[in-house]
RNA sequence: GGGCUUUUAGCUCAGUUGGCUAGAGCGCAGCAUUCACAUUGCUGAGGUCACAGGUUCGAGCCCUGUAAAGCCCACCA
């Protein structure tokens, strides 16, 4: 087995997720169905004691390329993965592909256009098929990259949102709907993309603030002896009235008497629909125009009257007060003219075109007619003013062109009943989310939710599973017939024809499913892998995916398609904007990968990171993650070098009789065959804990001359230098990052492992570790770390358990780490080393000159605390030799409260220390005037917890002693 | 208009039920270096925890208000 000098990750990445891959560890241990006659396996579905761990994939686009979000998620999820596999739960990971459908379509399209082409050359059916192998042919790409990032997916169960299952269970459950009622066709204004040809949902549509123009609008009233026809007018829908002659003159209202008005004034941003308006509106309080309401007003440019009506929607402070109703074209407006019964006139087509509007506009362009119909309002004195304000335009999520609210017959959702139903599940607690606000922000949106256009006008999706009757004669046959068989155009039942309505599913509605469908949960066999343990998703998902799925999830199932929400926030870039294309500030995780190794983006992405919260995103951190793969590196070199120079002892045989279950590696259990679960994930108290005193394999260092020898004594062990103490540090960063895990606080899960390999095990008890050898505890300590960090660095950990000597099987499938055993009061003992050494080296940094180190030797006066750790002081402060003190003390003293030591420097030296001295006493009494003031206060001795009140106490007599030896220092000098 | 979030070192962020001298990474300064690692070691500088009140023996943390930044939802014609 041979170390490097550094870690390549390049060298091992792939071929260690091969050998992964091969070797089948990442498919769940458990079946997934449950296989038993008479049900078992049912009942211990449930979370609380599962020996279960299922997570999904939120599918990445089939044909795209993964960005750093995908990235995060995969870091997330798979350290979640990971860590649950390594706690012995039969863990599923299922990997999934989005077949994207808008997205992918916008994507295609543009790619047919350049190739000259366009949709309207080929029939749905076509474009379907083309669409297919347009995505075939790229497919491969994204799930390269999701190996890259060392993702320990399933991938025998990778997911295809057009696989046969998915669409299968999307037809079930829209029957379902069907027949409750909870899916209807109406004809409904959607938002429309005239650019793409297709409808919307609401939560599709990006709002802009934009700056607009307001004009207002003079509508004649239609004086008594005028009225010909009064409200009968609702009923002749001719959207042209001809031959009715223009008896009034546009006068502008008088707006101090209500009785007289002879018009009104309505404001609009969007003068070419007055063609569609077919009422006026104003509050029924507003007592302006009181008079009023039952009136016609005339409408400008045709001869067209329509009525005065109240509706609360007219706000008496917005403009006039009056508003013009357009049902055809306007959101409010339509619901308005639901309110009143009015007819809806659609004036603009879908293409865009101006149309049921007078012959001069007829086949204009929106736009064009707007500019025809302000010209002629004005000419003829309809047009009394403008002014420009700013008001929120929905545009194309994808192309950014201003959506039409356009008439269309769709199926919509009713999410009433689904909402209510999710709403109380929430309510009762039953999915926890991370953060945890999110529950409701949740509840606030589905209490609010209206009903979901589920209908796109795009070939590139799960075909809407509804036939028409196209024979109009067959009048006792519905309308509209649920079939399963989309391939099919046309059908026939009971001898009348049937045509499929040629839309397809938005993807959300098949995308709730998810985890239904990734899990194979069906009636007949209800996987105990749903409902699943997680659901870990970028927090822009949580209206459009996580809500649908939980809504979905209860209508399927009767059951909450998850336990825990983590949502991830928004990846920005260094400065805190977000990425994007045009900005050109895009960082490409794969680059990052290839250029760091896959760990050190793993432990990049996720450091300094928290749930939910936007953050920034720097190469810094991966560099930090980079430097931490080559660090464990390197130590693992080092143990590995210092277990090979012990070969030959008896410490193999040794070694051999304390381990317990880590190493002897559970591989047989993953050959294949539906094995048992790992043993229980709870740790087998004290069978595998060592007691680091009992560990009798040391050895000196050989080949150094020594200042002193270790004297023996009897209240410090000479040969356990940080042994007790690292024992103590790893049990408790293990025991840290449980529970970050358990609340998902991964950054802080990956900071504490980075202090313990690199601040504690690294600087201090590997540099021990130099003098005084304990073989068996290096390797045990070693396996300990890398188990730990494996879930968030999987390749470097594994390609060191495949590189050291005495390791078996993967690291992947090790149990996690249990207890080191220690001796509290010798741990705490190796802190006062640390203290010292620090203290000292902190000392001949101050001192005037360069390598200070080399020049003074160092003496200590009875101490056996300093006498058992001689060398281990010596070598780690770089002083030339540590001795007793013989005879007075001399030199320089060392500011330790506890300890009594010197530094042989010459007065004239120690003088120059002078000032140094002065500021540390003045330091140090600050703190002690602090400590001083808050036991003065009585409050706090009769309050405070007593042993908090005993700290305070015990730090002050150090303080104490501190100064009192610092100015002794003093007046020598 | 409604809702959510953030504000701590030069930068990006931790700081889990309130508790001793507020931390990390990167950056910066000085020193070191054949002997696991320059992807290194050691040392250091740098913070009135946005502001103002309040609760408490004690507040970065809890409460109230203010300011700034960001995000989401929404039917301003």
């Amino acid at each position: 087995m041979k170390f490097a000098s550094s870690y390549e990750p390049n060298q091992y990445e792939s071929d260690i997720y091969a050998a992964w891959e091969a070797a089948g560890v990442f498919q769940p241990l458990v079946p997934t169905v449950p296989i038993d006659d008479d049900g078992n396996g049912v009942d211990d579905r449930f979370h609380e004691n599962a020996k279960y761990y299922s997570i999904v994939m939120p599918p990445p686009n089939a044909n795209g390329n993964l960005h750093i979000g995908h990235g995060l998620t995969i870091a997330l999820e798979d350290a979640l993965t990971r860590y649950y596999r390594l706690r012995g739960r039969s863990t599923w990971y299922v990997p999934g592909a989005d077949h994207a459908g808008f997205e992918t379509w916008v994507v295609y399209e543009r790619a047919l256009e350049a190739e000259g082409h366009t949709r309207f050359e080929f029939d749905r059916d076509e474009l379907y098929a083309r669409v297919w192998d347009f995505v075939a042919m790229q497919r491969g790409n994204m799930e390269l990259q999701l190996r890259a990032l060392g993702a320990s997916c399933a991938w025998n169960d990778l997911t295809f949102t057009l696989d046969e299952n998915v669409i299968d269970r999307v037809y079930t459950t829209f029957e379902k709907m069907w027949n409750d009622g909870m899916v209807y066709r109406g004809e409904k204004l959607v938002n429309f993309c005239p650019k793409h040809q297709t409808a919307f949902a609401d939560i599709e549509v990006e709002h802009r603030d934009e700056p607009g123009t307001l004009w207002e609008i003079v509508y004649p009233v239609v004086q008594d002896e005028d009225v010909k026809s009064c409200a009968s007018e609702a009923s002749s829908l001719a959207p042209v009235v001809t031959g009715l002659a223009s008896s009034i003159a546009p006068v502008v209202a008088n707006a101090s008497e209500s009785h007289n008005l002879t018009s009104l004034i309505v404001s609009t941003t969007r003068p070419e629909t007055l063609f569609g308006d077919t009422a006026v509106a104003v509050n029924p309080n507003d007592a302006r125009y009181a008079d009023l309401v039952g009136k016609m007003v005339r409408l400008p440019l045709t001869d067209r009257e329509i009525p005065i009506i109240a509706d609360e929607h007219a706000d008496p402070e917005y403009g006039t007060g009056v508003v013009k109703i357009t049902p055809a074209h306007d959101f409010d407006d339509f619901e308005v003219g639901e309110r009143h019964d009015l007819p809806r006139i659609q004036v603009i087509s879908e293409e865009g075109k101006m149309i049921n509007v007078p012959e001069k506009y007829l086949g204009m362009g929106a736009a064009e007619c707007r500019k025809a119909v302000l010209s002629d309002l004005k000419e003829q004195g309809f047009l009394k003013g403008e002014k420009q304000i700013t008001h929120s335009v929905a545009h194309c999520y994808k192309c950014g062109t201003v959506l039409e609210p356009t008439l269309k017959e769709q199926w919509f959702v009713d999410v009433k009943k689904l909402a209510k139903v999710a709403i109380s599940h929430l309510e009762n607690n039953e999915i926890r989310f991370y953060p945890e606000n999110k529950a409701r922000v949740l509840i606030n949106y589905l209490e609010n939710l209206k009903d979901w256009n589920i209908s796109r006008q795009i070939p590139w999706g799960i075909a809407i599973p509804m036939f028409r009757k196209v024979d109009e004669e067959a009048t006792d046959e519905p309308e509209w017939i649920f079939d399963r068989r989309t391939h099919l155009k046309e059908i026939e039942r009971s001898g009348v024809k049937y045509v499929r309505d040629e839309d397809t599913f938005d993807t959300w509605f098949s995308s709730s499913h998810w985890p239904i469908v990734c899990t194979d949960w069906s009636e007949e066999n209800p996987t105990p892998y749903y409902p699943l343990n997680v659901m870990e998703t970028g927090v822009d998902l949580l209206f459009a995916w996580v809500a649908r799925m939980i809504m979905m999830g209860l209508y399927v199932t009767g059951e909450v398609p998850f336990y825990e929400v983590y949502m991830h926030g928004m990846v920005l870039d260094a400065h805190g904007k977000k990425m994007s294309k045009s900005k050109g500030n895009v960082i490409n995780p794969m680059d990052l990968v290839a250029k760091y190794g896959s760990d050190a983006f793993r432990l990049g992405i996720v450091r300094g990171r928290g749930a939910g919260m936007n953050q920034a995103f720097s190469e810094n951190s991966v560099i930090s993650g980079r430097n931490l793969c080559n660090k464990l590196w390197n130590i693992s070199r080092l143990i590995q070098n210092i277990v090979d120079e012990d070969d030959g002892d008896k410490a193999g045989v040794l070694s051999a009789n304390l381990f317990s279950g880590p190493t002897s590696s559970s591989s047989t259990s993953y050959a294949g065959t539906p094995g048992e679960p790992s043993p229980s994930e709870t740790n087998p108290s004290g069978a595998s804990g060592i007691y680091v005193s009992e560990l009798a394999n040391r050895t000196l260092s050989r080949g150094k001359d020594i200042a002193a020898t270790p004297a023996s004594s009897s209240s410090y062990t000479n040969d356990n230098m940080g042994e007790d103490w690292i024992c103590r540090e790893i049990s408790e960063c293990v025991k840290q990052v449980e529970d970050c895990m358990n609340d998902y606080r991964f950054s802080e899960a990956v900071e504490v492992l980075y202090s313990t390999i690199w601040d504690k095990y690294a600087d201090w008890f590997i540099e021990s570790q130099k003098i005084y050898r304990n073989v068996p505890l290096l390797k045990r300590t070693l396996e300990t770390l890398l188990i730990a960090l494996h879930p968030f660095a999987p390749f470097v950990t594994e390609a060191i358990w495949q590189n050291l000597s005495w390791t078996d099987g993967f690291i992947i499938t090790q149990e996690w780490p249990c207890e080191l055993k220690y001796d509290p009061i010798t741990a705490e003992q190796f802190e006062s080393v640390i203290g010292i050494v620090s203290e000292v080296r902190g000392t001949l940094q101050s001192l005037p000159g360069a390598s200070n180190a080399k020049k003074y030797a160092l003496m200590y006066d009875k101490d056996s605390l300093v006498e058992d750790n001689l060398l281990l002081i010596r070598n780690l402060t770089k002083v030339p030799a540590a001795v007793a003190l013989d005879g007075a003390p001399r030199g320089l003293r060392i500011a330790l409260a506890n300890h009594e030591l010197y530094l042989d420097v010459p007065e004239k030296v120690v003088a120059l220390y002078k000032d140094a001295l002065t500021e540390k006493i003045l330091s140090v009494g600050r703190e002690l005037d602090g400590l001083n003031a808050r036991m003065m206060n009585p409050n706090y001795v009769d309050k405070a917890p007593a042993e908090l009140v005993k700290e305070t106490r015990d730090a002050i007599s150090d303080k104490e002693a501190l100064i009192a030896r610092l100015k002794q220092q003093l007046e020598v000098i």
